[in-house]
DNA sequence: TTGCTCCTCACGTCACGTGAGGTGGC
DNA sequence: TTGCTCCTCACGTCACGTGAGGTGGC
């Protein structure tokens, strides 16, 4: 049994695992409530449960979803229709890995999936990278002006 | 004459430039007339010129100052109050830089203001270090990702 | 004079913030 | 039963987008 197989038993039997109120997660998540009922409005996360009364709880994997978000909200600068893409994306991959050993899906097709997912995130790295090598020549920049900064201050 | 004291000198000395209209400065810019237009509304910029029909007209220095504000916006994720505030501090330190030899203000203020204005810079600083670090991160995990899929795609 | 560009309202949009008023759960 | 939390509208906000209707400049 392969380790990502494993990994993959391990979750299907994770135990009922305890599961967040809107206001817990929130704060776990370091977003607000309105911004969680937002995104499941969107269509970007489900809550994983929810109480008799219709209340919504939330799992750890949630929680992780909704940080991924925020990472490409505030590092990337991706609006929540392209986050929903790239979700999407990712998403399909997790499919793909866990139905790997049963064949569920054909070679052919899976195959053709995992290139095309492939180069989603390969174009979302070279998103990154100029984002990393832009922040880069701003923080040179940053530093060439307190060097200025720094020289008028001893000077004299 | 120092470097600094010759550059102010060709500044203020400069031949009257030519000014662009708001919609070429616009398209230098990379940005919509009615984001320049907005700026200006919120005091960000002030275009270098007018015609006498009262359009606005854009000098170098100005687009110079647009290009910056879209830095701060689309680089850190500073919002228009935020970026007024980073404006307004380097607008100080470049009057103290330009008005340095002229004993306009007293050596005491002058200290305190240069003083002032680092701290700024350097808490700008640490807000982008903070920032090249986490999207360091993001980046090795999307690379972890990129490599996971295309050990799905070479296996067997 | 004819286009093209500029002007000022002013309403629309995205990603939520912020109450309003009412129900659920320990 | 009393608080506290949750629910769904629904309007407000920030940084513009997008016409509407009118004037300026080559």
């Amino acid at each position: 049994v392969s380790k990502a197989a494993a990994a993959a038993v391990a979750v299907a039997e994770a135990p009922p695992a305890k599961l967040l109120a809107i206001g817990e997660a929130a704060r776990c998540a370091g977003v607000s409530e309105r911004a969680l009922r937002y995104y499941q409005e969107l269509g970007l996360i489900t809550p994983s449960g929810c109480s008799p009364g219709g209340a919504r709880r939330y799992s750890e994997a949630d929680l992780e979803r909704v940080a991924r978000i925020r990472e490409f909200q505030t590092l990337l600068g991706l609006n929540l229709d392209e986050i929903a893409v790239v979700l999407h994306n990712e998403d399909r991959m997790a499919e793909i890995r866990a139905a790997y050993h049963s064949q569920e899906v054909g070679g052919q097709e899976r195959r053709a999936l995992l290139v095309e997912g492939l180069a989603l995130q390969e174009e979302l790295r070279s998103t990154v990278m100029a984002k990393r090598n832009a922040l880069d020549g701003f923080l040179a920049d940053l530093n060439t002006r307190i060097g200025r900064i720094r020289d008028l201050i001893t000077e004299e």
